[in-house]
DNA sequence: GAGTTTGAAACT
DNA sequence: CAGTTTCAAACTC
């Protein structure tokens, strides 16, 4: 398409009224959608620099991201979403997925940028790339005038990049999903978006919105199609609910606060056409047990003082000794803790995953060689010199291992020698644990490169 | 694939 | 609050 790229900007749910543009159909964020989180935000320059490193990690768990993405606060503004008539929506393709490496991330448009809270719009935008690739921007719309905005770090990237598969704006009904699934961005939940007709035009039924966001594909990009190569834990199980109605917190979608999408449940409610059912069922759900929709298990190990990421509820198992996946502290891959009432529990701190082994350590090193890491104190909050225990969750495990991944299989595309290779791949390990630590310290990674 | 087991959520 | 029922997923065969 030509043109001016697409737009979506995002305005408060509140205000539904249609817009006074009749080119231009209205779209309303999702009531209980909020902006995307921010895990660390951070200023950078202009977008058209292709020199932004926007390859981060994001230390939170992808569920508890997405929860609190989806109970977060409502002082961030959240504005509805126009889109312009001549925009193309593709119809939804839930499984698919995208991955990018870092030379993706690093040479396209790729961001996904904060909203400041005295933002007023932000704009999502998709902007062909200079390779033909399009991506997603996501930016406030001040920026145009602003020499410097904010970006979402990302979480690492994965290994390939199909440009087939780069469509980023896609819709389901009356959803529109940005889909950057690699390990890389957990978009979906953050930037899903409902769209609500023109009351001119509309029907009772969304039914297959056709339209999509051109997206500009690359024949010369030859890497691998591989839309299957996200660890299990990213990938989004569709739920088989039949007496629900996907309304109660039995099912999985509706507990972690999504739309149904390729699920094989019947008599769904718990998608767009069914949003004022669904709100609903949230309230009533909220009512009964307000901390439903935020994760339950995961916590910062070895703290005393209560925080949002503190466990909500311990386990009940009786006959699992905690070792199935029946047993919600063992599926969340944290030990039980004394909120737990299981019996015969075996799902202690040191018997979780071994990769999980730094992350519930209790100050007693496992071998008599330290590391430095060791070394450093592992009780109380924060601080300068510490870090929380769960730093090292197997999300971040899995990131950092893909992190170096990518450099490796960077350098032999590049036929980088051996030493360089050696060089970079440690260069990508210190600015990886760096961030990491940084991130864990709860401050915006520095912007100084290490190379 | 069908049937059973399990534990969380819902209900009383 | 405790006991029971319902539910969907995990598990077993």
């Amino acid at each position: 398409m030509s043109g001016n790229p697409p737009s979506i900007v995002l305005l408060p749910s509140s205000s539904s009224a249609a817009s006074p543009n009749p080119s231009i159909q209205n779209i309303t964020t999702h009531p209980i959608v909020r902006p995307p989180i921010i895990v660390h935000q951070q200023t950078i320059q202009s977008p058209s620099s292709s020199s932004i490193p926007f390859k981060s990690v994001i230390v939170k768990p992808y569920r508890d991201s997405i929860q609190q993405a989806l109970t977060t606060s409502t002082n961030v503004d959240v504005k509805p979403v126009i889109l312009h008539s001549s925009d193309i929506i593709e119809s939804h393709q839930p499984n698919k997925r995208i991955a990018l490496d870092s030379t993706d991330l690093n040479n396209s448009n790729l961001t996904f940028s904060a909203i400041p809270k005295s933002e007023t719009l932000t704009t999502l935008q998709q902007i062909p790339s200079s390779n033909t690739v399009s991506f997603a921007t996501m930016v406030p719309q001040s920026s145009s005038n602003s020499p410097s905005y904010s970006t979402l770090r990302l979480v690492t990237p994965s290994t390939f990049i199909n440009p087939n598969e780069i469509s980023t704006i896609q819709t389901s009904g009356q959803q529109i999903l940005l889909q950057q699934r690699g390990n890389l961005v957990i978009t979906q939940p953050l930037v899903t978006l409902q769209v609500q007709q023109d009351p001119n035009s509309a029907q009772k039924e969304n039914n297959s919105n056709s339209a999509h966001f051109p997206t500009e594909q690359s024949n010369t990009n030859a890497r691998i199609s591989n839309t299957d190569y996200l660890p299990v834990q990213y990938q989004r199980k569709p739920c088989n609910c039949t007496k629900s109605m996907c309304l109660k917190l039995y099912c999985d979608c509706f507990a972690n606060g999504l739309n149904c999408q390729n699920c094989a449940c019947l008599n769904c409610h718990n998608d767009a056409r069914h949003e004022e059912e669904r709100n609903k069922a949230i309230t009533t759900t909220l009512e009964r047990n307000p901390n439903a929709f935020k994760s339950k298990m995961y916590k910062f190990a070895n703290t005393t003082v209560s925080q949002p990421d503190r466990p909500l509820k311990g386990c009940n198992c009786k006959k699992s000794s905690c070792h199935k996946r029946y047993c919600e502290c063992y599926e969340s891959r944290v030990p039980c803790t004394s909120l737990c009432k299981c019996i015969g529990c075996k799902n202690t701190e040191q018997s979780v995953h071994p990769l999980n082994v730094g992350f519930y350590r209790s100050g007693q090193p496992k071998t008599t060689t330290q590391t430095p890491l060791d070394q450093i104190p592992r009780t109380g909050p924060p601080t300068e010199t510490t870090i929380p225990n769960n730093v090292f969750n197997m999300e971040v495990s899995e990131a950092l291992a893909t992190c170096l991944l990518v450099t490796g299989q960077q350098c032999e595309i590049n036929q980088t020698s051996d030493l360089d290779s050696q060089h970079a791949i440690l260069k990508e390990f210190q600015r990886c644990m760096h961030q990491i630590v940084q991130s864990a310290l709860g401050r915006p990674p520095s912007s100084s490169s290490f190379g």
